[in-house]
Formats: C-alpha cells, structure tokens, sequence
DNA sequence: TTTTAGAATTAGAATGATTCTAAAATATTG
DNA sequence: CAATATTTTAGAATCATTCTAATTCTAAAA
C-alpha cells in the first residue's frame, strides 16, 4: 500500500525534486529514490541489506553505506519508516498508513495490520505529565495462520 | 516495580532454585541471580554491556558473553523482556506488570507507563484470521517533561 | 560419597550490523 | 562558469552479538 498523504514538492531546473511527509525536506536523488521505489514496491519488511541487495540489480555501483545513508535521509524525512522487532538487523517500511506490525515468532514473517477503530494510546496507559507523543510503534508477536495450522 | 506474578519453586537440596513466570523453567545459578537482580533493582533499561558493568561491581570475573548467555535465560523464562526501540544495542527491563514504553528522543530515556483502562488489540487493528498473539510491544516515541520544558 | 552426564562459564575469536572517513563525483548557487 | 555544498563511494573502524572449545560446576545415579 503506498502512501497517500505525500507530498511532492518537484523543482523545475534539473532532475531533482524534493519530498517530505513531515520531518526534514529531503533531496530526492537518484539512489534515494530507487530505495525508496524498491520499499514501496514491497510490503515485507525488508532489512537494509535486502534492500541493499534489491538495488544493486538496478544500480550495480550502489555502496551499503549509500543504502544506510539513504534509509536515514528517507526516515527523517518521513517517508518511510524503521522497524525494530528483534534483536538483529532493523527492518524498513514504507506504508505510511496508520499500522501495526504482527510478527510471526516461528517463520519471522512481518504483517501489517490495518485499524479496524479509533486508537488514542493517552486513554489506554498513564503516560507522566508533560509527555509529547510523536509516534508509536506497536509490534504484535504470536504465530501466523500457516505457521499455526502445521 | 518488581514483578509480583514470579512463581519460585527453591529447591531444599543445594543453592540452587528454579523459576519460571511462562516461558522455559531456567536454573537460578548465581550469574543469573545478580544479572536479574540488577535488573530489578533499576527502571532504567539498561542494555547488555550496562547490566556487564553493574554487575562486575559485585561478580568482578564475570564475562559479556556470559551476562548474554544469562539475558537469554531470563527472557526465554519469562522472568525479563527484551527491548527494541532504535537501532542498536538491545534492552533490558525486569518490570513484567502490563506496561508500555515512553521513549524521549531528545534525551533517550524510557519510562514505563501503566494501564490506564483494558486494552484489547484484536480490537483496534485487523490481525489476519488465524493468528495467535503471545505477546505485545508498545512504544510511544516523543519528548519527555523534562525536555519538552526547555 | 564418588562418578558421571549435562549445563554453565570463560576468554577470545568470529561474525554481523552499522558508522565513520576521506576522497571523488555531482549538484546548486552566485 | 567558478565556488560551494552535498552526495556517493570504498574501505576501514567500531560496536553489538554470537560462536567455539576448553574448563568448571552441579545434580543425579551408582
């Protein structure tokens, strides 16, 4: 699912354009925006050297630290998104529609989980006073439907 | 807030005792019994090389590899939870009351929050037909009191 | 008690993930 | 077009975690 609140702010000179959700205004440039194709063409959560990997079939000379750069220009950004589930490698998403992330502890599978209602974290946990909340992660852990059924 | 859930099953013959909360029954041998009781005596969170250094303040010889070895122990039974907010290091919290963790970026700290009402995720988010769910990571991500006042 | 099998512990090496560095390439601004 | 800033790169460095193999410890069996 690709987002749909983006917005795409293209500069007339040159091949550049530029995109932001909310953070920082990033430079979309050519790496940059074929990590951010390769995750949005995707919904598997995929870890940096996955993704690594998916771009060097389009661009050979990508370097992983290019890919780390990029993951990070693009998460400050705000146009996608890090996954940390497990000890290990952090994981990358680009649904930026409002989800949750149920994780298969047997097969490692990562499902995004629409809502079904209206979620205010304030009416569910005594946050101390003062707190400003930015953003919130939630992980559901359990087992799949094929995982379960075997 | 130590957990108060705990079932102990000490044993009369030797040192050692058992105990389990779910999870795997795991042999309480005394690396085990001070890499969990540091961890019950903070609410800080502290990762694998900063529980390392607290207990080396009571066990000098003991090694990094063994204070995983112990974290995997513990966790696997139940008796202490991972933690996952950022990349990088892992942490570790002993609190198994029902909690969430507040997160500030600014500063990094991690507060527990309790419940404030009942929460049921199957509730809020459409999980795929089939799936169990064993557990659940909540963070809340954003700036503390203290930072948010400067 | 001794024996024995299994589990825990250790130091250090190995691996894996991420970050850093400095130079080269590319883009933007004046 | 020149000057300046940003991005990209390869490779090294660092950090986090896991592995290995030898050793020690524990608990149960004899």
């Amino acid at each position: 699912m690709p987002p749909s609140t983006s917005r795409s702010i293209p500069k007339p000179t040159g091949l550049e354009c530029r995109m932001a959700v909310l953070g920082t205004d990033v430079r979309l440039t050519p790496h940059r925006r074929e990590v951010f194709e390769v995750l949005q063409g995707t919904n598997d959560h995929p870890t940096a050297t996955d993704i690594f990997d998916r771009v060097k079939t389009r661009s050979p000379g990508i370097s992983l630290a290019t890919v780390y750069n990029c993951l990070d220009h693009l998460t400050s950004a705000g146009l996608i998104k890090q996954v940390h589930l497990e000890r290990g490698q952090s994981r990358y998403c680009a649904n930026l529609h409002e989800h949750v992330h149920f994780h298969c502890e047997t097969c490692g599978k990562v499902i995004d989980a629409h809502p079904a209602a209206e979620f205010d974290p304030a009416k569910f946990w005594n946050l101390p006073k003062g707190t400003k909340i930015t953003r919130m992660d939630i992980a559901i852990h359990g087992t799949c439907e094929a995982c379960s059924s075997k």
